[in-house]
Order: C-alpha cells, then sequence, then structure tokens
DNA sequence: AAGTGCTTGATTGTCGACAATGGGAGGGGC
DNA sequence: GCCCCTCCCATTGTCGACAATCAAGCACTT
C-alpha cells in the first residue's frame, strides 16, 4: 500500500553525526493527536514492546493514551496501511504477526524495487549525492573496524545506505513505496527474528561495488549488483532460518488467523 | 458532480463470463459504512465523476452519501492509502492530480514489479491458473478481431493479464503492492489521459510469449519478456505524449503539490 | 497604493454517547 | 460426554455537537 504521509517523507537515516549533506531530516511535526499517537505507537511496535498478535482495542489504547476513541481510530488506520497493524470489521485489530515466508516474500519485492532503484540511480544521481553515500560507506567502515559485533550500528548503515539509493533514483513513487511503505516492516522484522547472520564483510564489499557502478553510470552493472545484492542477503537468511528449524520444531506459519 | 452511483463495488476484472478461476473476487461484501462510501468514491474518481484536483470537504459528501463525518473520515483516509486523494492537516482534501512525469515513474516501478511476478509466476503458477490466463488472452483476441477500435475493454483484458500473473506469482504482498496499491492508480492514469496509443497488435504478441515462457517455466525468459513489454509501452505512452506535447505548450509538470 | 494585521467564516479535529455486531459462557438436548 | 443453541457482554461502528485551526476578506497604517 502505498503510503499515507505525504509529510513522513524520510526522518529515518539520521544514526549520523556528521550529517551535512542534506538529509532531509524533516521531524515529524505532528500537528493532530492522530498522528502523535500513530507515531508513538508505530515506535512501540516496531521496538517489540507490543509483541506481534497483541490484540489492541479502541478503549484500552485510548485510555493509555489520554485521548478519545476518534484519533486513536485514525492512528490505527494509518498503522493498518503499513501493515503494522492487521483490522477485522467488527472484530478488532492486533498487532501483525510475521512468519517466515513473508520475509522472504518482502525480500523479492525489495530484490526488484531495489535493482530499479539502483539503475536509475546510476544515471540521476547527482556528485552530492553520490559524495553522500561514500561517507555512509565510510562511517560504515569506522564502525566495522572498532566493534564488528556490533550489529546493530552496522544494520541501520545498511538501512542508510539502501535508502540513500533509492533517493538517488529520483523516482517519489519508488520512494514512497520501498521508505515509507516498507521501511517499518524491515525494522520490524529485524527485531522479530533478531537478524543474527548478517555477513557484514561480504555486504560490505558489494557495497562498494555497488557504488562504483552508480558512480561509473553503469545503469545495467549497478542493478544487476543490487540484485544480487539483495538476493544474497535472502538466500543468507533463508539459511539461518532453515538452520534454526532443524533444532527447534516449526511452528506452523500459516496461523494467521485472530484467535485468542 | 457526485453521480448518485447505485454502488455496485468492485467487480473488477471480470468482463468475463467463463470466470470460475478463483480470481480472488473478492467479494463486495461491505460491511460497514465506510467501506461503502469508500468504494463509491473510489470508483467515482477512477471514473473521472470527481475530477482531479476537485477539493473535497467532509460535510459536502457527508451530507450527499448520507452518512455522519464519522465513516467518511474512515473512507477518505483509505482512499490516501490508495494515493487516490491527498489530505493536508487542518486543511482539506483533494483528488489526486496526476503528472506526466509520476505516470511514468508508475511505469517503471511496475517494470520492477511485474518482472519480478513473473519470473516468479514461471516456477509457481499452477496448470489451472495457466489455463485460466490462456483463456484470457483468447477472450482478449476475439475482443481484437470483431472491434479493435473499442479499446476499452481491450484495456480491461489488459490489466486482467497482468493481474492474472501477479497472482501466479504466488507473493502475496507482490499481489497486494500491484493488485491492491496501483491497480486503481493505473486506472485513473488510463482515464486521465485517455490512454490512446495502446498499440494492441503488438501488445498481444507478447503476451502470448510471455504465457509461453511461464508454461515452460523460463523464469529467466518470462521475467525479461516482461519486462521489455512494460518497458515498451511506456515508452509508447511517453512518444504518445510527446507528440502531444508540441501541439499544445506543456503545463508544467512540477505543479503537484496542493496549493491554491 | 502596497503591505500588514485583525476579524470572520468555514472546515477540520476531537469528544462522549448510543446502536450494532461478534465472540464466549452457560445451559439444554442428543 | 459431546454438540448445539441461546443469551449476554465487550468491542466496534456510527452519530451529532463542540473546540481548534486555517484561509480569505477587510480595514488600517506607512
Amino acid at each position: 500500500m502505498i503510503g499515507a504521509s505525504p509529510f513522513i517523507v524520510n526522518n529515518l537515516m539520521s544514526q549520523f553525526p556528521t550529517d551535512n549533506h542534506q538529509v532531509n531530516a524533516e521531524l515529524p511535526v505532528v500537528r493532530t493527536l492522530a498522528e502523535r499517537v500513530f507515531h508513538q505507537l508505530q515506535r512501540a511496535i516496531v521496538r517489540g514492546e507490543l509483541p506481534p498478535g497483541t490484540r489492541i482495542t479502541e478503549p484500552e489504547l485510548s485510555a493509555h493514551y489520554g485521548i478519545s476513541r476518534g484519533p486513536l481510530r485514525e492512528a490505527m488506520r494509518r498503522l493498518e496501511t503499513y501493515r503494522l497493524i492487521e483490522r477485522v470489521p467488527h472484530v478488532g485489530a492486533r498487532v501483525v504477526k510475521l512468519s517466515m515466508d513473508e520475509l522472504l516474500e518482502l525480500f523479492d519485492v525489495r530484490e526488484a524495487l531495489e535493482s530499479m532503484a539502483a539503475r536509475l540511480a546510476a544515471t540521476s544521481m547527482t556528485a552530492e549525492e553520490i559524495a553522500g553515500l561514500r561517507s555512509v560507506l565510510a562511517f560504515h567502515e569506522r564502525q566495522e573496524d572498532l566493534a564488528s559485533g556490533e550489529a546493530y550500528y552496522q544494520r541501520e548503515g545498511d538501512l542508510d545506505f539502501h535508502y540513500r539509493i533509492v533517493q538517488g533514483s529520483h523516482n517519489r513513487m519508488l520512494m514512497t513505496l520501498l521508505c515509507d511503505d516498507l521501511y517499518y516492516l524491515v525494522r520490524l522484522y529485524r527485531t522479530q527474528f533478531s537478524a543474527k547472520g548478517s555477513r557484514p564483510q561480504r555486504a560490505f564489499v558489494e557495497h562498494h561495488r555497488i557504488v562504483d557502478a552508480i558512480e561509473a553510470g553503469d545503469a545495467e552493472l549497478a542493478e544487476l549488483l543490487m540484485r544480487r545484492h539483495v538476493s544474497a542477503s535472502r538466500e543468507n537468511v533463508a539459511a539461518h532460518y532453515a538452520r534454526t528449524l532443524v533444532e527447534e520444531p516449526a511452528p506452523s506459519s500459516h496461523t494467521s488467523r485472530i484467535e485468542s
């Protein structure tokens, strides 16, 4: 679904102290109660404070946040468009429960969209944007050096890298789909499956090669490399999951109905 | 302005009498007022009864449809997620105004996603689904023969073809993105720019080749052909637009913000 | 006359109450 | 003992009214 808000463009990618490359950081200017609660709930869900499958009732939340059910419903509707909750008319809503199937599906979508983004970026990215991309890699590398175990920052850096390329495509629809719609899902999956085997070394090399292709204006190569990059990441996750699946028997992943 | 439309909810892609291949036809079971009005408004917008740029006020619409503002706001929120209207807090909403730039962006996104869909369809489409696809082409061909001038049915057939392939990918996220999110935008663009140069002959041949590749299980070929197919369609539209642009001076296409 | 500030009107945001629907507990039938 | 039907309650859907906000028009100042 295509994201709702025109103005939450992206306040993501800002783990960087030296962030002078116009990252339209655009603070979430909250003009309404519904927006504020939406951000609070979104944050709570992505961080795992509201575990997947948690049932959400309107009276409870409206009391908790001190607002009436009107704005709350609007916030929930927005959460639904971001795929963070699922609603059934006359029944209720609950936090999405992720399955490995869907995670792999998400990787397929990302592969398609991000390879397209890389292709477009190779022809329309500005010199400043490429410089920013390089600085991201440099920052990423520093993090890598001093604490390769600290996977979290690496992950955020990875996200930042991908988003800058999407921005570089200068395709607003692509930007909305990837950054606004799929972003929170990606983060949610990461907290959900705690994303271990992240093959940082390899990914790092791949990132550099992608930037090289973009800088050279080689659209075809950039697309191919990005496609391989995402695909490899997908296979890595799938393999890791298959490994854990041997240890503990799989909970059948198609139990997504709302039950109590 | 708003045609008093008897609510035929959404029997989209069902120009087909022999439609026994579970095309998740999504029964129009409307359980709530908000849903009903959402479908009515969506229909009105896509058909052009609510012209692009039209300002939408809640009291007016709620009076027109005979409901209170509560459900109406929910319907508008859903329209916003489908990109059919744009809202600004405390200011109002209006029907999206499309630009050729965005149409071309949409084609890029479709190229990325639908080529992925074709690739996945080649490996996971069932025999029944492929048979359904063939029947679509047969129906399409009949339409083509007797009335090649009747572009509308051809167009609907084209949409149906593409959607069946997306369904055949068995990737729910892809299905949602393409069928639920981008579908109405595509239709809106078509009514908007009245989609003339539709190169039906050529597209028809391409459709057949794509099905052949899918049936053969050749994922790579199916992907490539679909990519070319969408790309050619994009170029066709761009060329057509460039031609009309010579005749009448272009309205600067970057005025898509909501301004007064 | 142009720019600025205020006033006014309309529209959106928010709220509490009522109605409708669905799930679950309990009792009855087989 | 198991299944089904019924009733009840919690939750969601809907409504009308009030408050907050914004845009336009007017008067005033420079």
